[in-house]
DNA sequence: CGAATACTTGAGCGGCTTCAAGGAGGGTGG
DNA sequence: CCACCCTCCTTGAAGCCGCTCAAGTATTCG
């Protein structure tokens, strides 16, 4: 982690639901606040139990998120990238991170410290508004995770639901085939939807058999997801 | 569901955390814009798959919060009650409900509409900064119940998470042992840890049999919480 | 007091995990 | 260029845990 220069009034990173969408008064008091950081790849950006005495806007690279137990077992939350906030909810509980952040790849940020964050919330509209609307979305993320955890019964159920969810981010779903790019590797797979490894390698060779999964290394073709979704519930 | 009264200015309801917790013309506010509405016991508050049209403030009464399947299965997520807000997420992200909030008893709430609030959030600072806390707080619960149905192995080390859980709520948690009231069904209990009321009642027994649980009824007391979180992760 | 709901216990089965051993690919260095 | 290593993936075999089905008991409530 060491000290970049990237200036937010300019960045794109700008989507509908994207925390940096603010006023253009905001960017100049959050370029003020903000102290950008690099992670190199493998990097945590936060641990897990640390106290959240800071925020990071991710402004480029991709970030694992996940939660561990004692043991080494680890459940991946969601993979997060550019626009995405991290550490927000230990910042606004004033509690410890309850996940891990791991560097996919080489990551810029912005920093910004704990109490000038909650300064900058109370000063300006937009971004309590902002903040309010990620911590939502996270939360539903969050809820769908669980869902997926405790409702699917068997491994294919579970399985499946994670690469319907990869593909319905990876490219506008036609509805007709989905087709996107797992940069997740069976490992990482079974780590978010709450298996074993060698239960994802068997359960992908069914999908395979069974037509529902087209594979080329980590290109991946769903050539019915309706009849997926039904068929592993 | 009908209506009542109930004055937010005088209300009671305001822990530390608690939504309410509002400056005085923001409750001016708040009682302005928010209808008193009633929810007899068994009563749906929000339906999954409704659209998010409002929030509901819990003024009294507790509501179950679950997820449910297509098949029926049905995950419990939490039991709220005063002071919390049911609906958030869905008015901020602009989507349908991701669960459905039952009344365990009779209830009483405010309800507004989701322009009202967000107009409301806008008005009000501390009510953005409020919102984006009680996001921050449903957004960890989410993030427990994930880890506990994927992290723990075991079915016992499940069933005793959410014991503890219960137990720390349940009475200041002198780590000598947890005492605590139960009111919650084997079943519910089983919806909440992700596996069968039968194994909830042979997992109980078990813990009886290990002096790790005394119960009578819906009374039941921890002797030894600690060991309990370390035997059965 | 009867009916409904909640709890208990048993038996059997199946799916997932665990353990184990081997294969495929990509990168490095001799 | 080949040998080696490392990581990731694949497949098999065995065993166990929790689920399902089923029958019976306790408790609550009208």
């Amino acid at each position: 982690m060491k000290s970049a220069g990237r200036d937010c009034a300019t960045c794109s990173v700008r989507g509908a639901d994207c925390f940096c969408n603010l006023t253009p008064e905001s960017l100049v008091d959050l370029e003020a606040i903000g102290h950008s950081v690099r992670f190199e790849a493998g990097e945590n950006v936060l641990r897990q139990g640390d106290p959240g005495d800071r925020v990071y806007l991710m402004c480029s690279g991709r970030v694992k998120l996940t939660a561990s137990s004692a043991e080494g077992r680890q459940l991946i939350l969601r993979i997060a990238g550019p626009g995405d906030v991290l550490g927000l909810a230990a910042v606004l509980n004033g509690g410890d991170h309850k996940v891990t952040a791991e560097a996919l790849e080489p990551c810029e940020a912005k920093a910004i410290g704990r109490e000038e964050f909650l300064a900058f919330m109370e000063r300006c509209r937009d971004v309590s508004r902002n903040t309010a609307m990620t911590m939502a979305l996270e939360y539903e993320g969050a809820v769908l995770s669980a869902r997926r955890l405790a409702l699917s019964g068997s491994a294919s159920s579970k399985l499946a639901s994670v690469l319907l969810e990869w593909g319905r981010m990876g490219r506008g779903a036609t509805d007709g085939a989905m087709e996107f790019t797992m940069p997740l590797t069976q490992e990482e797979l079974a780590n978010m939807a709450g298996m074993t490894r060698e239960t994802v390698t068997r359960t992908l060779a069914k999908f395979r058999r069974e037509g529902m999964l087209i594979q080329k290394g980590g290109h991946m073709v769903l050539p019915k997801p309706a009849l997926m979704e039904r068929r592993y519930r």
